[in-house]
DNA sequence: TTGTATGCGTTATCAA
DNA sequence: TTGATAACGCATACAA
């Protein structure tokens, strides 16, 4: 590698002509006589010359064109999934995608989040961390366009920095200064205890991870919903039959395997995919099974016997519609409103419901 | 929003300090009389500053601390795995990780690559796309360090830019200026092939995607060999039970399905996750089951009845490798070699390969 | 310990 | 159409 490597300057030297021609034919400018064109583009050849998009963005007007994503982890599917769909409406806008996981943890999100600013980049899309007061998204929204993905800011204490528009009145739990897009997490959770009670079952077991999630304190609300709705016989609206402890599959399988002894219950709900696939383990290591419906759906749910039934959420939308939200507040084509968007579920019956 | 965000000169004035003075706060410097450091801090704060680090980064000797990474697609848990190891060491290093898919399109491939030196990364871990000269390779690595993941980048006809030693007389195949982390595919597959005819096999289907792909290559070479060193009574060996056209799961269902009505193959190597679960799909709809070994792990794998017995690889070692091998390039702190890192493969036995 | 002046690679202004 | 010159935000000699 050479020493130094070489710059807009070097090439206009090489080719002749003036710094300003250089950059005009590197930015795609078409009014440049061809002869000059075609000895700085031979320059730019024979020196190695790449142009410097870092240098470039320092200017007053202009950027890197990159959007950051913060999520808690890549190496699960879900949320792989969402970040391969932000990168592709980033990409087919001309951004790049720069992908961090915060683990969940407070302190790193913050961390991340002030790392990606100095970055300068454009935009963010970030999943809140699940202990949250929506202070750093107040902070950094001051800064730049944020969306939030799979749960909502909470409403910090501290204002937001600045105030266009009188606060909405009646306002919701969310943070009135990011926008947001959610899946009907609640309206996912109802449609799957209801298929379970429709199937028979009657004493349903809520399983899934922590309560401090957002995603699972509203499928403990659908899954109550549904159960308060059927009314008739019904033995799960008391904490009895709720189970939150289970943060892995393995922790899953216990709390199953443990109750599949005795007849305290009759079917499963199980609130997230580690919950499902614990409770499938549980089943196979019995020998017997119960009515089983997940939340997520995941790659070997159609593979086993019965092939598990569960509430599909479409990640890829999610990742779509955030990334052209924080696109177009960048393109300044939409509205600095800060709503929410709700993204539907799909209730996919396979068979293991009954 | 201020129309312009606050600078150091704003800072500096607000605190009623020099530029540098603020610089060497921001840049966490001791030597800073503790009056003045209050002042910048409360400065910094009361006017919403952040540290530029794009501008910081156009100083010479200086960079932004990005890292670059290219693969074929994010979606797939094979290549979410190894960013979310790649990110990690990045990140416990202080940089950041942009990644970017290739979707294997060479074109798209060069112009990511392109886009990301633009973009002044301090390295790029690259998956070569299929068809691959590796003319992007000689190129690029004039520039910037380059690690080659899971495929070696093709031997250019191009000399590499820089000939700082004498070229190995009996070079190998790839290219011999960037660093390559690969996964043992030939021997792995020759276990899982010898697992088979161990279990009694004699007619070994080797189901696999495109032979473009080096990957499939080594695979198909291990079978082979596994195949011809056992001799007696195989009848593998000649082109018949060899099927790489299956891109999908449900093309190698479609092929799997075909051939389990005769009696012409009495087991399948599967030579992908895809393959391996189309295998399962046929079986299961035919109600009838062959010997089946897969190569790569899946989630699918351990929850099916029988179990279904994997090739595993270490995806995120083979991040971890390549990121401290980029890393280890530009701390300086290791010899400019381009060696090759082959990681072991392990074969997982569940069940299914009798 | 602090400040001044200069330069990093690029783009914008404005005159030629 | 082209070019000289001044920014952009920051960091580093070097001087104080």
């Amino acid at each position: 590698m050479p020493a130094r490597p070489p710059t807009m300057k070097d090439v206009a030297a090489a080719a002749g002509v003036a710094l300003k021609t250089v950059s005009r034919h590197v930015n795609g400018a078409t009014n440049i006589d061809p002869v000059l064109a075609q000895r700085i583009s031979d320059a730019i050849v024979s020196l190695g010359y790449r142009h410097n998009l870092a240098a470039a963005s320092i200017r007053p007007g202009r950027s890197a064109k990159v959007v950051g994503l913060v999520i808690s982890d890549l190496a699960n599917p879900y949320w792989s999934v969402l970040a391969r769909a932000v990168e592709r409406v980033c990409s087919e806008n001309g951004y790049l995608l720069v992908t961090v996981s915060s683990e969940e943890d407070g302190e790193r999100h913050r961390l991340l989040v002030d790392r990606l600013i100095a970055q300068r980049v454009d935009g963010l899309i970030v999943a809140p961390p699940r202990r949250d007061d929506g202070a750093w998204a107040a902070a950094a929204s001051a800064v730049v366009p944020i969306v939030a993905i799979d749960r909502p800011v909470a409403a910090a204490a501290a204002e937001p920095p600045v105030r266009d528009a009188a606060a909405a009145p009646g306002a919701t739990l969310a943070a009135s200064f990011v926008e947001t897009v959610l899946a009907d997490n609640a309206g996912g959770a109802e449609n799957a205890t209801r298929a379970l009670l429709e199937g028979g079952a009657r004493r349903i077991l809520f399983l899934g991870d922590s309560i401090e999630l957002y995603t699972m304190r509203e499928r403990l609300v659908g899954y109550r919903r549904a159960l308060e709705g059927w009314g008739d016989g019904v033995d799960g609206t008391d904490a009895a039959f709720v189970d939150t402890s289970a943060h892995t599959a393995v922790e899953a399988a216990a709390i199953v395997t443990a109750l599949l002894g005795s007849d305290r219950i009759d079917a499963v709900f199980a609130a997230n995919n580690r919950s499902a696939i614990g409770a499938l383990d549980a089943f196979t290591h019995a020998g017997s099974r119960l009515p089983l419906v997940g939340f997520d759906d995941f790659e070997a749910a159609p593979l086993v016997r019965p092939a598990v039934s569960v509430v599909a959420q479409d990640v890829s939308l999610m990742g779509e519609t955030a990334a052209r939200a924080v696109l177009a507040r960048l393109t300044g084509s939409a509205p600095t409103g800060s709503g929410t968007t709700v993204l539907p579920t799909t209730l996919v019956l396979r068979g293991s419901e009954r």
